[in-house]
DNA sequence: AGCGAATGTGAACGGTGTCAACATCGGCAT
DNA sequence: ATGCCGATGTTGACACCGTTCACATTCGCT
């Protein structure tokens, strides 16, 4: 998409979209700006007028996307949860989806996986996964599998089983694990976390 | 310790070291070849004599003093549970001390604690830390509060909830946890893995 | 039509990793 | 002791990247 007349028209859009590819190839790393700009057919420094903040703020925008993309797949894994069981049973098979959808995330994507924790977001601001993440549990609630004084502080136990197997497997010792083995070892932490809570 | 002849006599050393102060300070991003050789009193060339692997290959080393800090901080939490329990009980809480080292590992040295799992390293040589898991595993296994079915892969999700967990605390969205919720979190984490395993 | 704000350009700077050609030193064979 | 070779360190250069500044172009509103 090279550009007609002198000024571009979308270049925040197109610099976060060009982003967004270069992360997937190749990492937070990967993105860089100069590159990009010169991609979208543009001056390096032009980036800096619609992204103030330089490198840094370009990287939250595309982790921006790289969260938005994450918190739909674990939304359609949510979704994929059905059938006639108890809502014990659902619930609990729900908040695997999550998990397993996160871990999927990770490895499907691990370039823009790099970007979804990478600068500041309080746990408020961090967007669907964590909302999805927490639905879960107050489900669980709801239906009686967790009782609610466990309940407090019960998602960051959660989120950080899932996310340290995710970073361990992507860009972790883990990250040469065959693939039959790497399936067992999401089970596993999967279980854990399920009998734990 | 700056050098009185032309041969530095020890300089791989002194860059590692070097290396290490650096990250305490800043991270994987202030480990920088260039000042750290120029801190020791040496031309930036001179490091590739000891790194032929260049900025990557001291990365790695710094991580190994990095690794070899966490290990002997996880035996010294190991080390400091004593009393007369069942060992039902002793094993569990030095599976949890392990844990709560790790994380206090990250929260007391943030930069150096980047380094630990920068780089390739299979499961088997990531050294001491990851002996020290297994062996608590394995002793509840012999104590009988771990099932020998459940044994394989209990490792992945102790190691990955503590793991992400100290990953979140830093680096990630709960850096900004003030102290007495943090401790919480910690604590629930645990009892997460303690439970589920 | 014209003017100000938004947007893009070109050129430059500082920092960083890296390499090649040259300089110096230490230790071993003779 | 001497002389030589490999190990070690230096200088200078290159490429890449983020960033900024002064200037150019265009859009949109009056």
């Amino acid at each position: 998409m090279t550009r007609d007349s002198y000024h571009h028209g979308d270049l925040r859009n197109a610099l976060v979209l060009g982003g967004v590819e270069l992360a997937r190839g190749g990492g937070v790393g990967a993105v860089v700006l100069t590159k990009l700009a010169r991609s979208v057919g543009v001056s390096p420094a032009a980036a800096y007028r619609h992204f103030p903040g330089g490198h840094d703020e370009l990287l939250d925008a595309v982790g921006e996307v790289a969260r938005a993309e994450l918190a739909g797949r674990m939304q359609a894994g949510l979704d994929a949860v059905r059938g006639s069981h108890a809502p014990v049973v659902l619930a609990m098979r729900r908040l695997r989806a999550t998990g397993r959808a996160y871990v999927d995330f990770a490895l499907a994507e691990p370039g823009l996986f790099q970007l979804v924790c990478l600068r500041d977001h309080d746990v408020a601001h961090l967007g669907g996964a964590a909302a999805l993440l927490i639905g879960c549990l107050d489900e669980l609630v709801a239906v009686g599998r967790l009782p609610s004084s466990r309940r407090p502080r019960t998602e960051v136990a959660a989120w950080a089983a899932v996310h340290g197997l995710a970073l361990l497997l992507t860009d972790g010792p883990l990250r040469t694990l065959p693939r039959a083995e790497r399936e067992r070892v999401i089970a596993r932490t999967l279980d854990v976390v399920g009998a734990g809570i």
